[in-house]
DNA sequence: CGCATTTGACCTGCGC
DNA sequence: GCGCAGGTCAAATGCG
């Protein structure tokens, strides 16, 4: 409309412009009349009536004159309509041939890659292994995650090869798209791409999720435990009959002190290993805040850096969770659901994202032992987090330990994407790290949290937030550096119960992302990426992740405060540390594979902060 | 005495 | 089928 209505001004712009170039004085009134004997064109469709004639030929009088002048105003309306019609049909036929030149170009692109896909990849030309393979320094492949499973690869094989062409091609066509490639929704028979959207909302599925039968998918007891399980899981395996699926692991590297994290959960260890390659005695411990809670935790000290605290968690608690514990237990138990979507493609809907009830993707660490005098404080001295997923489960490794010097490349110059397959390729890695530029020494508070967080439904009412609980383990502890980049430090900073509001915290990531476009796009990227290739295996995966549309301002708790997306969590959060913005993506590093160190003794219980 | 941890044995899955 | 490694169990042990 608006586009219409300045051709039309600019159409009698430009007849105006001609008749002053005659010569013609002319006012507003006469300006018609003027045009009228100016263009023959229009002499010829709009020649007055004998009647307007005459009265046109008695200009003394006044009605006369009004009539003409109206008329001759439509008239030119509908001659400025016309040539408005003329250049919108020239311009849809530019359009037309764009479009078609487009196609062509499209075309010829597709036979480019299969050719290159029939060159590089002779057996199995799977796209998952596309950008590995094409080296385009800045193509992204929107083709990551977990969705490797035997399962997937068959999907993959099937239709997979057309759709990881149409995101090649988009991608080299249109720069830089950021599409949920893996998304397909549905089974074999029904695949859909979803849209390009840079929004992701594991929210929908999560909380879509909650009934038992869901839960009992996504809390994977042990096999002995399988054997005696309860009618859920046997109805669930007779609805959905699958191959074992792995368990969803979540993996937290930090730098703590401490014997332990303290999560805000109680445990009981139940065992102790010497696994191969670590020297470290890896630590099995058990949710006891409930009899039958599925959740266990394996604690081990990172071999190569003994300062570095592993600690991987599984399943999803089935009981009401403290404050406390809420932040830890959601954002675990999300990021299980999200590995479970990807690995398991069957599954009719993610894993319940009950964690305890909770709901909000937060993230929070406190030294085991802050509780008792003399506890020493958890630092985590770097600014970095990555997300990993290991070879032998699906994993997500919550890397806050890694130094920004020991990335592999920085986002402002280029992004790419780690993209291996590994171990038989049933769980490639994936690894997308957020790192900052601050120094390695600097003390972290241990805390991540993002967003306000939408209650527990288990924790008492809809006030209690993530940052309420992160910030009550935190409390009252250690000082340190000062550092200020980092939100999570000036809180830490204040003293006990006088923390910064949420508000600042939101903040802080806010501008953290929005400070640097590159930033924000390739955050945006690697997490639309991994959600879509959560979804390449999980209807509910990929549908919550495109569909339900969680926008970034829900992301970073501006407001809206129902997400629930641990790795964005974490992801914003050390977003939030980078005084520079710059993201990095390495190789994943698992758990496995470390070399020797001796590990101190484990303590053998926490409490409930 | 009760509870939690320790620790060796056992089970299971996976690779060869 | 065998061996290895991870994971779990459960009796033994320690501690408050």
């Amino acid at each position: 409309m608006n586009k219409g209505e300045k051709k039309l001004g600019t159409h009698e712009e430009r007849l105006k412009d001609e008749v002053i170039k005659d010569g013609d004085q002319i006012s507003d009134g006469n300006f018609f009349k003027s045009l009228q004997y100016k263009s023959s064109e229009k002499k010829e469709m709009y020649s007055p009536s004998p009647i307007q004639r005459s009265c046109m030929d008695s200009s003394s009088k006044q009605t006369s004159s009004n009539f003409k002048v109206q008329n001759k105003g439509q008239d030119d309306k509908l001659e400025s309509t016309r040539a408005e019609m003329g250049e919108v049909r020239e311009e849809n036929e530019r359009l037309k041939t764009m479009l078609s030149s487009i196609e062509h170009k499209y075309r010829s692109l597709q036979m480019h890659f299969y050719d290159v896909l029939a060159n590089k990849l002779p057996d199995s030309p799977d796209p998952a292994t596309l950008p590995t393979d094409i080296e385009e320094p800045e193509f992204i492949s929107l083709r990551l995650g977990t969705s490797t499973s035997k399962r997937n690869k068959e999907d993959q094989s099937t239709i997979g090869e057309v759709k990881g062409t149409e995101d090649f091609l988009k991608i080299k066509e249109g720069g830089l798209s950021l599409g949920l490639s893996g998304c397909r929704v549905g089974d074999n028979n029904s695949e859909k791409v979803r849209p390009d959207v840079m929004t992701m909302s594991p929210e929908g599925s999560f909380e879509d999720a909650k009934d038992d039968t869901a839960e009992t998918t996504e809390q994977w007891p042990p096999s002995k435990m399988l054997k005696n399980l309860s009618v859920g899981a046997e109805a669930e395996d007779d609805i959905a009959p699958q191959p074992q699926v792995k368990k969803a692991r979540v993996s937290v590297r930090a730098r703590c002190d401490a014997p332990t994290m303290n999560d805000g959960c109680q445990w009981r260890k139940y065992g102790q290993k010497i696994a191969k390659g670590n020297p470290c005695p890896r630590a099995y411990y058990r949710c006891t805040v409930a009899t039958g809670c599925p959740v266990r935790k394996q604690v081990q000290r990172c071999a190569e850096d003994m300062s570095i605290l592993i600690t991987t968690y599984e399943g999803t608690h089935n009981h009401p969770l403290s404050v406390s514990a809420t932040a830890m237990a959601s954002t675990t138990s999300a990021a299980a659901s999200m590995i479970m979507s990807g690995s398991s493609s069957s599954l009719p809907a993610l894993g319940p994202y009950t964690g305890g009830g909770a709901t909000s993707p937060a993230l929070s660490f406190a030294p085991a032992d802050t509780s008792k005098p003399g506890g020493r404080p958890f630092f985590l001295p770097t600014t970095a987090a990555s997300i990993t997923s290991t070879p032998s489960y699906p994993t997500i490794t919550l890397d806050l330990t890694t130094p920004a010097t020991s990335q592999a490349f920085s986002l402002g110059n280029r992004f790419s994407s780690s993209f291996t397959s590994s171990h038989g390729g049933r769980y490639p890695t994936l690894g997308f790290t957020f790192s900052g530029s601050g120094p390695s020494s600097t003390p972290w508070p241990g805390y991540l949290s993002y967003g306000a967080s939408l209650s527990s439904q288990f924790n008492g009412g809809g006030k209690s937030s993530s940052f309420e609980a992160a910030l009550s383990s935190i409390n009252g502890r250690q000082g340190g550096a000062q550092s200020s980049s980092t939100l999570c430090y000036q809180m830490q900073q204040k003293p006990s119960g006088a923390a910064a509001p949420p508000s600042v915290l939101t903040d802080t990531i806010a501008k953290a992302i929005t400070a640097d476009p590159s930033f924000h796009t390739a955050l945006a990227a690697a997490i639309t990426s991994y959600v879509g290739t959560q979804g390449s295996a999980s209807a509910s995966g990929g549908e919550a992740a495109s569909q339900v549309g969680l926008k970034w301002g829900e992301h970073l708790g501006l407001g809206l405060a129902r997400s629930s997306s641990p790795s964005m969590a974490v992801a914003v959060a050390a977003a939030a540390q980078s005084s520079s913005s710059q993201m990095f993506l390495q190789p994943s590093h698992g758990l496995s594979g470390s070399t020797s160190a001796s590990t101190s003794p484990v303590a053998n219980r926490e409490h409930v902060s």
